[in-house]
DNA sequence: CCGTATCCCCTCCGATACTG
DNA sequence: CAGTATCGGAGGGGATACGG
């Protein structure tokens, strides 16, 4: 599916799983998703956006999307300190793809209960 | 960016947000590929083509599979038993859009170490 | 063959407090 | 303002044992 190259190791890293993980974990969409309202944002500002994320999250989140190279951080050495977070190429385009998907996962999205109906039809 | 209603409650599901937690889980997307190699497979065919996974969580994530309409399970009430499980319709569409991702992962896959590039472009 | 039941560790993440 | 340090609870997932 992935074509994964299946060199020797069993844990032989795969990128998009990799990935994957990363945006899997908590805030890291949204934060990619308010991230795209701006073209750059500031940390604090930021964090108001996510209504309950703590501060460490954020800055946790936001190193390791630096790290993945989806995210640049600009910082001014000014007093108070300011910082500025804004997407990278590389993330604008995967947004084109995350778009493609929240049009898929709303197509199939169900009212609630798909489990039931699939239990019933399997029954026949 | 995804578009999501914003109706009153602040956890309101985003439907994308359910789909790639889900799938952020582990195994999920292996199980999901090996799935796409065949029209049907059995539990322990399944389990045999992924190195390391568990029984217990094998099948947990194919209830979720299932649960969210990814995959399709039939039981053939015979002796020894028989379970078939294979994709949907729904299934094969996402399978289309990892694809794009994974050509986008491997596009900007990196060596190894772009934090310590990023870091030095910072400084200058 | 196809799972469920248990136990247990370990990582994630929220809360809180504190700095340059 | 923009974070780091620390702690503690919750739950994901591995190992093992067992059942229809």
């Amino acid at each position: 599916m992935t074509d994964e190259p299946v060199d020797g190791k069993v844990g032989a890293t795969c990128a998009i799983v990799d990935v994957w993980e990363l945006l899997g974990r908590r805030w890291s969409l949204h934060i990619l998703k308010n991230l795209s309202t701006k073209d750059v944002i500031r940390f604090n500002e930021l964090k108001r956006s996510l209504a309950g994320i703590s501060s460490t999250v954020l800055s946790e989140r936001l190193l390791e999307l630096e790290r993945e190279g989806l995210v640049t951080k600009k910082i001014y050495p000014e007093v108070p300190p300011r910082v500025e977070y804004s997407m990278t190429v590389q993330a604008k385009e995967l947004e084109v793809i995350i778009k493609e998907l929240a049009r898929w996962a709303n197509k199939w999205r169900r009212p609630d209960g798909l489990k039931t109906a699939a239990i019933a039809a399997q029954k026949k």
